[in-house]
DNA sequence: TCTTATTGTGATTATCCGAGTGAACGGCTG
DNA sequence: CAGCCGTTCACTCGGATAATCACAATAAGA
């Protein structure tokens, strides 16, 4: 039942990596075989016999698939290292060339200028959050506070701007919910105030019975904020990481953290 | 012009990267813009106003938008590099994945053995080809010749098998079409014999008017052989290789080949 | 050599998904 | 209060792809 989702999976993720599903049932087929007829792929993969031949066809331009011009017709899977190798390589390509063709298009001028006293932004998705926690961290002025609520998120880019920011002279302020991370950050920013205490409210809301988990939490100049949590979603529950972040010192969103900020936890260390 | 093709182009990579055409055409509008509305994005993309919020939520929840929450919405796309990133990594999972699930599938038992005493295959693709003209010079046993027509062809991996293969005391024999290349050849494979006359009837095909350039041409232990050529496809005319390899001493195709090298090339080098 | 099973190609139909359009709801503004 | 804008939702249409069938080509066997 497990290897079979395994047959399964992989004809998922050739459909992702951009083939047909008949293309996919083929091509797993052919792994599981050092060679093999249209009858053959067509027996064990469920592709009607009569489609095998393009859907071969197709994985032979590709460079998945190498095909015996004899009667009948043998087909063979290159390696599997070199299949997954080929697909990478397809997508780095199309991935870079995006890059330079997007840096290309002109700016189209916006309509008009709206000022914008504060905003708050939604996103999604760790890599997105991250690479925007830093730039906040960077952008900071003052002062910093960060509390980290899942390990992952203390990455060393964001050290490296932690640091810059004290070097800058902004007072920075981490806190902690597990106390496994505490020494790490210690010994990684000697200059930042450490504390685990007073986030109880953050882990636990067993009242409500809610699912959620803060992330990360982020205030920035007493005026920025972000805070992240993962959803658990039914079902398929994993890690999807979604965030809000809000600037402007009269944003709601941020006078309202600043505010849990200032009773539950800049008591501790901002008296 | 040109940069009316930028957008569509980057429309294209991005529909080939796995978006849709609305959240393809979206995401690009939004790179041309600081922020945008639905309207905005609408105008400039030709997108139904209607429909853009379903695609930039989409793009949300791959990480490569933000929203912000507002009457009207604002949507505002990441920075370029980082949405290259994202959906770059995206698909290296995906294919790491592959990997390993691949690796899992366990294999069919094949219903019949059939024994190959000669076997011609074709592939297609430079990489797939390049490994396996590879594969098959580690196998060399006795003698190696290989004619290379297309410089992007001699790599250095290849340099490296072709040096071992001498290591074993295979002899290499190596033909070269452009003259540029000789010094190189001879410089990494000083106990190879290599040769530039006796191809002319490679590269020309004047009298058939035939637009076919062969890329690599390789003769393994008089027993094996690989043959690539480009072919000048039609309108998009550019590099896709084309390879058949052959095992076998009573293959026709192998046999053929021998003849041709021992009367126009094998002369020079093996009398 | 004729028969028959198997292999391969092409055409045809069915199904599904996404593009495109418009109705409807709610809030905001004049 | 009425009309406008933003937003969501439900629906139709078309194209792509999955699925089936009919038939030609080939090989195997009597």
């Amino acid at each position: 039942m497990n290897d079979l989702s395994n047959h399964e999976r992989a004809i998922e993720l050739l459909q992702e990596l951009g083939l047909k599903e008949y293309e996919a049932k083929a091509f797993v087929a052919l792994t599981r075989l050092p060679q093999g007829t249209a009858k053959e792929i067509s027996e064990i993969s469920e592709v009607p016999r009569t489609r095998v031949y393009d859907a071969v066809r197709v994985l032979e331009t590709k460079g998945l698939v190498e095909i015996q011009h004899a009667s009948p017709q043998r087909f063979r899977a290159v390696s599997i290292d070199e299949a997954a190798e080929t697909l990478r390589r397809e997508y780095e390509e199309r991935a870079d060339s995006l890059r330079t063709t997007l840096r290309e298009v002109e700016p189209a001028i916006p309509t008009e200028e709206t000022e914008v006293t504060h905003e708050v932004w939604a996103l999604s998705g760790a890599s997105g959050i991250t690479s925007r926690t830093q730039q906040l961290v960077d952008e900071s002025d003052r002062e910093v506070i960060l509390v980290i609520g899942d390990e992952s998120a203390y990455t060393p880019e964001l050290r490296e701007r932690l640091r810059a920011a004290e070097d800058r002279g902004v007072s920075v302020v981490i806190g902690i919910t597990e106390e496994s991370l505490r020494e790490r950050v210690e010994r990684d920013l000697p200059d930042a105030k450490v504390f685990v205490s007073g986030l109880e409210w953050l882990s636990s809301s067993v009242e409500t019975g809610d699912e959620t988990v803060i992330g990360r939490l982020l205030l920035v100049d007493r005026n920025t904020i972000l805070v992240s949590s993962f959803h658990e979603a039914v079902g398929d529950g994993h890690d999807h990481e979604q965030a809000v972040f809000g600037r402007g010192f009269d944003n709601g969103l941020v006078a309202i953290v600043r505010r849990l900020m200032s009773t539950g936890l800049l008591s501790n260390v901002d008296p």
